[in-house]
DNA sequence: AGGTGGACCCGGACGC
DNA sequence: TGCGTCCGGGTCCACC
């Protein structure tokens, strides 16, 4: 679709596609990626497109008509439109680098496997979080992370989702289990659980499922010590992990240098 | 400024 | 079979 200009749009939710209009009569130019957004690049405008959990972005010759369909942009031949199956995604039009409408994006860290990723800050930055999974889940410290790969990483790195203020070598380890998870997962073309919710643009389901360690694995014995995985509620979001590789201990014995013993 | 909890939404799973 | 209820995913926002 890249090099066709768009000549209409429609928005089945206008006041969540705030500034969509703008892009009428511009060219789709560049497509590029940070986090879970994509960016088309309309030269002095960005369209900016965030799938949510369900959503997809496709590019058909005539205009479907299904119950999703929440976005349609028509182009010079064909339509790009968004599927929004329970509508947390969004479409929308900003200058470039102006993300206001987006203040996750205007935050957003780090990509996990670029040279900009740097154990150093990462560090720094977790070395103050009351809770490392929530801040993973903020996309400030590192973009892209979801639900399913921060539950991965911290298994990976042996820490508890609820530690707080990381020490040196957790968070070395937590770095490298990022890094690793990412990989995999994109090696593997990304995780389709029983839902298929994820399917890649062929409409192919991916395989990193199977390679999951612990999440919804609840009750399932831990790849590692064979302990039931458990799963708990933090910040809002279903998190697991194993209570014996995991152990939360007190933040003042891990934080290195901050007691007298 | 950073953390936290609720809102948003609806397909699917589950219980009756 | 059908109906009701609950869950969960990623932001965003209001509040602390």
């Amino acid at each position: 679709m890249v090099g066709r200009k768009i000549r209409a749009v429609a928005a089945q939710d206008p006041q969540r596609c705030r500034g969509l209009s703008q892009a009428v009569g511009h060219t789709i130019g560049a497509l590029n990626r940070r986090g879970k957004y994509l960016l088309f690049d309309l030269g002095d405008r960005h369209l900016v497109v965030h799938l949510g959990m369900t959503g997809q972005l496709a590019f058909q010759p005539v205009l479907p008509t299904h119950r999703h369909l929440r976005v349609a942009l028509e182009l010079d031949r064909g339509y790009l439109v968004l599927f929004d199956q329970r509508r947390f995604g969004k479409m929308v039009v900003t200058a470039p680098g102006e993300y206001g409408p987006l203040p996750t994006l205007a935050r957003l860290g780090p990509e996990p496997l670029s040279p900009e990723f740097r154990p150093g800050p990462f560090a720094q930055a977790v070395a103050k979080a009351a809770k490392i999974k929530p801040l993973l889940l903020s996309q400030r410290v590192v973009a892209g992370l979801g639900n399913i790969y921060a539950d991965e990483a911290l298994f990976r790195a042996k820490i508890h989702p609820a530690q707080g203020r990381l020490n040196q070598r957790q968070a070395e380890q937590l770095f490298e289990a990022i890094r690793q998870v990412v990989a995999q997962a994109i090696s593997h073309r990304g995780t389709t659980l029983r839902d298929r919710k994820y399917l890649d643009p062929e409409r192919q389901p991916g395989e990193n499922q199977h390679f999951l360690q612990v999440f919804q694995r609840a009750g399932e014995p831990c790849v590692v010590c064979g302990t039931a995985i458990q799963k708990i509620r933090l910040g809002g979001r279903g998190t697991h992990f194993c209570p014996s590789c995991q152990p939360l201990r007190p933040t003042a014995h891990l934080a290195r240098g901050t007691t007298r013993e």
